[in-house]
DNA sequence: ACAATGCATTGAAGATTGTCAATGTATTTG
DNA sequence: CAAATACATTGACAATCTTCAATGCATTGT
């Protein structure tokens, strides 16, 4: 190893400037991890779909999208969007009685995303 | 009481149509504080925001800008616009110290918004 | 004073989201 | 079958969000 023709060349380059951090830091959440809780906690962050999970919570079983529609201040189109939604990313989940749509929480599924937010904002 | 007169007419106008569910409830979530949550989780929801965070956290007092700016997929605008954001709900604070501006968290800021929403979401 | 640097702000453009009237689809009831 | 009911879907619109080039503003080094 014949370092005795370059001195200190590294050391110049880092310090010309004046550099104002020396650690060049990864985020330790990683851009996927921070996409997939970013998802998660987007599905929540609305006071509808708040609501409906709150009701469906509550009421096990029970609930058809005429109640929900009574008590929220949306229409019905709207409330069906917010239960697409839900539905779709796995939280709830229907049952078609007749004339009626009986909506219900799937547990294991809200439990295993509680566990991934709280989990992960445990971390910042 | 002379309730011999009207014998069964809140029966009749209830089983009228056949009701799907009976109880009107009101959801336990008000919506202020669906509201509230909702606006938490929102301010969280955005994985540049949350990776902001992330190395705010684990850099105690020494993250400037373009460190940010380097470990992000973005550009510096985007990188201030989101910094902005998170100060203007007192998450976060800077200290400019000559031309850097150095961030960090506002430790108690964010030890009660996770108390929030963990503490709601808990009764999801 | 001048050039360079770090960061904030502005303004514009595109993407996403939220809402609802109108309409469609089943199902029940008369 | 026809009317009524519960819900889903479509389509359109407005509002909000996200991003970045351009620019502005201090501060530092020459």
């Amino acid at each position: 190893m014949n370092n005795t023709t370059v001195p200190t060349i590294e050391l110049t380059e880092r310090s010309r400037g004046s550099r104002c951090c020396a650690n060049d830091s990864a985020p330790r959440l990683s851009a996927e991890a921070a996409q997939q809780l970013s998802d998660d906690l987007q599905l929540l962050a609305h006071p509808i779909r708040l609501q409906i999970l709150d009701m469906l919570t509550r009421r096990e079983g029970q609930v058809c999208v005429c109640d929900l529609e009574a008590a929220l201040p949306v229409k019905q189109p709207t409330v069906s969007h917010h239960l697409k939604l839900l539905r779709a990313a796995g939280l709830i989940d229907c049952e078609r009685q007749g004339l009626w749509a009986y909506y219900f929480v799937r547990r294991d599924a809200l439990a295993a995303l509680r566990a991934r937010v709280v989990g992960q904002i445990a971390g910042l």
